[in-house]
DNA sequence: AAATACGTTAAAAATAAATTTAATAAAGTT
DNA sequence: AACTTTATTAAATTTATTTTTAACGTATTT
């Protein structure tokens, strides 16, 4: 029976380590360091509320490191702060509904990047313009401005698809495009 | 005149400039240091295909630099090799439609996510549901178990979503969704 | 009010990444 | 075949990032 026991937890750690592994491996993708991911992927397994300490602990880090980790993580969005009474200590809980943090980070890099190069765009379309109606500017930078000007029209054309898209996935519009299917427990397929 | 000339040469510097910074900004999205991304955002405005030394000259650094730079770009496919007769030196032209480039990256990445996590969950799944199945496992630590396979259950379903949206960018299904829009040149309001 | 418990900032140390110079390899030319 | 030219790899250096230890400030308890 105590066997029986300990071979549960043990198999729980397994699966547990096996989630936060892939996660932290591939949390690189939203900007965030290994071992910040990594921390995400351990608050998310934890169905209560953890301190620095707790954090610190189950990391082997330093606390600064949590501190600035977990502030890190605060920024985009995908851990809070709770207040419990009684407890002095700062306490904090994963967000683990992946769609929003999906959407708030690609959402505003996207737009981000969509509205810088946007202005730059805007910018040099203005001088290129200038050089065309210049009717001494020679026939080669004549044909270099042009080009230049079609090639900007095209990304111009990208920024702002970018921007729609992200609009799109702020809003929750592209569920209705792309719905999220709840999978069946029943047909999980873990293929071979 | 000549006079004249040098300032249009002047004006398009500029605008090149202002855009390749931004370009160069921004491409840290897309997994690219800034050097990296400054060589791509420069081979952008070159209108026919660049050696090694061109580009050594062009941002000043050494030539294994822009080898190896030259090389990550081809990796994430924004970068071409091309053939031309007489030369010795490799030649390389820039992939200069985003589309292409966002597509390919994301969706590579996002492919990649989805199936490495999907791993993970099954994996986890499996040895979840042993505990579960054995009678003797202790009540707290099944209530653990099934919080876990809640949770990993929505992840699953994210995941899927992911390679949905990786699919559908790959195949340019996301172009009925999200057409592109060809911007009009006239009513190009640089907003104020 | 003194002592303690927390969290954060600052400086220092350790680690990792980017870049260069030097060395090697491969191909083309004489 | 010896000599060039070109690109790449390897080692060394520089620069940037991450992490820690130490110091600080603020709030809470006694």
């Amino acid at each position: 029976m105590e066997e029986n026991q300990k071979n549960s937890e043990e198999l729980l750690e397994q699966a547990e380590r096996a989630v936060i592994n892939s996660i932290a491996e591939t949390m690189d993708l939203y900007g965030v360091t290994p071992s910040i991911g990594r921390l995400y992927a351990t608050l998310y397994f934890k169905h209560d509320p953890q301190t620095l300490d707790d954090m610190k602990d189950e990391l082997g880090m330093s606390k600064p490191s949590m501190s600035t980790a977990v502030r890190k993580l605060q920024d985009i969005n995908i851990v809070k702060k709770v207040w419990k009474k009684g407890t002095r200590k700062d306490l904090f809980l994963a967000e683990k509904n992946f769609f929003h943090y999906f959407s708030q980070f690609f959402g505003d890099k996207w737009e981000r990047e969509a509205k810088l190069n946007l202005t730059a765009i805007d910018y040099a379309k203005e001088k290129l313009v200038q050089i065309l109606k210049d009717e001494e500017t020679g026939e080669e930078l004549k044909q270099r401005a042009e080009q230049d000007l079609k090639q900007l029209e095209e990304y111009r054309s990208y920024c702002h698809w970018l921007e729609q898209l992200a609009q799109s996935i702020e809003s929750g519009e592209i569920f209705e495009f792309l719905p999220i299917e709840k999978t069946n427990p029943e047909e999980t397929d873990s293929n071979k």
